[in-house]
DNA sequence: CTACTATTAGTACCAGGTACTAATATATAA
DNA sequence: TTATATATTAGTACCTGGTACTAATAGTAG
């Protein structure tokens, strides 16, 4: 059968095409595989693939949910304990976005953006942003994996707050943090002494 | 007319749904709004919003490409110029993702990405993963400015080295860090050193 | 030659629209 | 009060990118 192996590596461009660009129609993908439009419905069928509209919808949903929790709220992570002034406790899973792809270990940038976001959350100021940081990476952090991060305010004077950040897996810590925040009342102060 | 005043805030009141929900149809929002279908999609075309089904796709493409920015690549920014294992240069330029709403000023973590990223690119090794950091966020950066980093990598004893980072926005220094990055050859060597 | 698989064709239908025409309020000015 | 302009609603034809189904055709294996 000369025919069903046609059809397995046609199947197999199928799914290899909609995996690197999801944006295509029935109609384009049957002009490229050189088959009519039903073929191309069969085989998305059979394979359970979606159509378009519902291709393009997941996209949207899953990468505008990412986005949110990459970039769009003001902390990193899920906030499961805040005493603004004091202290608080901030989980991530680690996910595949995260990591480096050759090895599945997590970026630095998203344990410290976790550490650092919640540093910045604990201040109780209209405005607060990091001058200087401290930081330690003690042990790999793999996808999959849970970071609970636990910040605490050690000292605070007038507009200088310093938080320490530990976060830990499993009781197992793998990054620790120290944090110079200042404080922003509302306008004008310089900004002389952000980085003193 | 009173008419003109409805149909006003009316107006408002779909872009701000749209705003905070662009997966919805003329038909739930002409539901919601108390207005026929006709009237919806009049407002949408006067206002100059397009279909359902393009907002999905704006949503979808823009989401994936910046998630592809954000943390699809190994490296936050733009390589400008890379020596392996002596200095490299990147761009940022900060969106409206990477800052605080209310301040305009990038969050901390942006900066860091790039600057850690840039640091561990450079380093010529199967694996590398930083172990600590000293950071210095010197000026607050704003939405649309672009951040130079420039990476130098000072000593490198075996595994070990350390880079410095300095970012800038048009010659004014905005970040500083050191980052001491951990190479790995390909297997094995234990963990125990990374922190050390 | 027959049975089976793969492919293609065609039709009815659907959602969520566009684009257009026309009818119906509603208010405002003359 | 009436003419006029604005706002709203209704209705129709058409579009894209499909689903779901039926049927015809091509090629292959036994």
């Amino acid at each position: 059968m000369v025919r069903t192996v046609k059809k397995q590596t046609r199947q197999e461009k199928l799914r290899a095409m909609l995996n690197d660009n999801p944006f295509i129609t029935d109609g384009a993908l049957a002009d490229i595989l050189e088959v009519s439009i039903q073929t191309v419905r069969l085989d998305r069928q059979t394979m359970g693939i979606p159509e378009l509209r519902a291709r393009v919808q997941e996209v949207a949903e899953g990468a505008a949910a990412k986005l949110k929790s990459l970039s769009g709220p003001e902390l990193v992570g899920e906030l499961l304990d805040l005493e603004l002034g004091i202290r608080g406790i901030s989980l991530l899973e680690v996910t595949g976005e995260m990591v480096f792809a050759k090895t599945g270990v997590a970026r630095g940038h998203h344990l410290f953006a976790q550490a650092n976001s919640l540093a910045v959350a604990l201040i109780d100021a209209e405005v607060a942003l990091t001058g200087t940081a401290q930081i330690r990476f003690k042990r790999p952090v793999l996808l999959g994996e849970k970071v609970i991060a636990r910040a605490v305010v050690n000292s605070g004077k007038g507009q200088r707050f310093v938080v320490t950040v530990t976060s830990s897996v499993k009781d197992e810590e793998v990054f620790a943090g120290e944090f110079m925040v200042f404080a922003k009342g509302s306008e004008g102060e310089q900004w002389d002494a952000y980085s003193s």
